[in-house]
DNA sequence: GAGTGGTCTAGACCACGAG
DNA sequence: TCGTGGTCTAGACCACTCA
């Protein structure tokens, strides 16, 4: 596609060969920026611009004053439409950490129209965020109107499940679940926070979901790493046919 | 969050307040990168990413040899999970036009656990562009098994559902649609079909549509970049209370 | 304080688009 | 051919991490 393949590229294919070949294990630190710009004969610029593009790809992450990164092969995580929980992929591997802050909060801008409540309405908000290793793997602002939300979440768990189970057995039954995704750049705070370059891709999901009388008992804002996260639906269209299960 | 505000994005801020603000218009074409350096005294390598930050953001175009190109708002496009069939938001707004070519090859790769067919056995491809005015809108692919593809498909039309609906029409009624949807880097090659920089995020969605049978009667590639594009997906959890229509 | 990445400069040279 | 953006250089200086 490209008549004369940028040096940049060329750097970025060659390391990312040494890392999927093993010859740099997953977990290790690269030579410093520096190192590997002389050893590539480019500047510490053309080097930060190669290493850019691996960083896009989620393949390795920069730490400030530390180094890049080999991350570990990005265990993607499924998230189920409709299903409100997050399922690792292979749960075998370390399972995820979530850690949870608990806000109470005033209804406010966008809240008031996802939430469907007046201005000012308490409304307290659980913000999770889970950590795979030592590395942040996503963010969850989930908000729950005040009379609905449970008082003894806990503020730290193995696995993503329980913090939402939690959730899922103080609200009523849900009756829809409507999930709006879009794909963005992380703005600067989550690129801090998930410690990923503004070059990733984020998949963010707004959830709603309503009981049966519609109400809406939930609000999710999620931010899920391009890298890290698929998102499944399904779609039945057999309405009269379909199996009780799910 | 940033104690001392980098000159990029304090640039980046200030066109994205011209360009908000009406002062720089939709369509035009911003001033050269050697000039903008000028202007706000920096260097080009410090402009150039002022304006990655905004191409990020899809605010500007660039287009190679002409210049920076203020596009018209996003007119984010509504893709319905389960229907099979893009939506746009404001369809007052000129209508996404689409070309289309039909290509016939043999199951390979990815296409076989997609399809669901033997290796080799024959499929139609589709691969459909839409524009929006002269600025790629973006793209799918669309495979069907040979011996239920149409035969007269049109090559171009002015709305996304002609193609779509083309299809629709020849095949099976559909039983069941699953879409897996991810966040990602364009790859090169899309990036270049679709002028977007490779920094824009992009939603992926593989769709999978399967009739009574459990025959899958068309797989897709869609790659709609993210932001023009959002994907609404609703799980319903009351399924014998379910009214019959949608 | 030593070492790392983050930002930025002031250019050079190449590739693309249009006349 | 001219003006545009694309890539790259060889540094400088700042911010962060860790000992």
């Amino acid at each position: 596609m490209q008549s004369v393949p940028s040096r940049r590229h060329v750097i970025a294919d060659d390391i990312r060969d040494r890392i999927s070949t093993g010859l740099i294990k997953a977990g290790e630190y690269l030579p410093s920026e520096t190192q590997l710009a002389s050893r590539y004969a480019v500047s510490t610029t053309t080097l930060r611009s190669a290493l850019s593009v691996l960083q896009g790809e989620g393949l390795v992450e920069k730490i400030h004053g530390k180094g890049n990164f080999v991350r570990y092969p990005p265990r993607r995580v499924a998230y189920v439409g409709g299903a409100c929980t997050l399922r690792t992929e292979s749960s075998a591997r370390s399972a995820l950490r979530v850690s949870v802050r608990t806000t109470n909060l005033q209804a406010h801008g966008q809240l008031i129209d996802l939430l469907g409540v007046p201005a000012s309405s308490a409304v307290t908000e659980f913000l999770c965020l889970s950590h795979e290793g030592k590395s942040p793997h996503s963010l969850a602002r989930i908000y729950v109107p005040r009379d609905l939300s449970p008082t003894d979440v806990p503020t730290e768990s193995r696995c993503c499940k329980s913090v939402e189970e939690t959730l899922a057995e103080l609200r009523p039954p849900l009756a829809e679940v409507r999930e709006r995704v879009c794909a963005r750049p992380p703005t600067p705070e989550e690129a801090a926070t998930l410690r990923i370059s503004s070059a990733l891709a984020i998949l963010a999901i707004t959830r709603v979901a309503s009981d049966r009388t519609g109400r809406v008992v939930e609000a999710a804002l999620l931010v899920l790493p391009g890298d890290r996260a698929d998102a499944f639906f399904t779609t039945d269209h057999m309405p009269h046919e379909r199996t009780s299960g799910e």
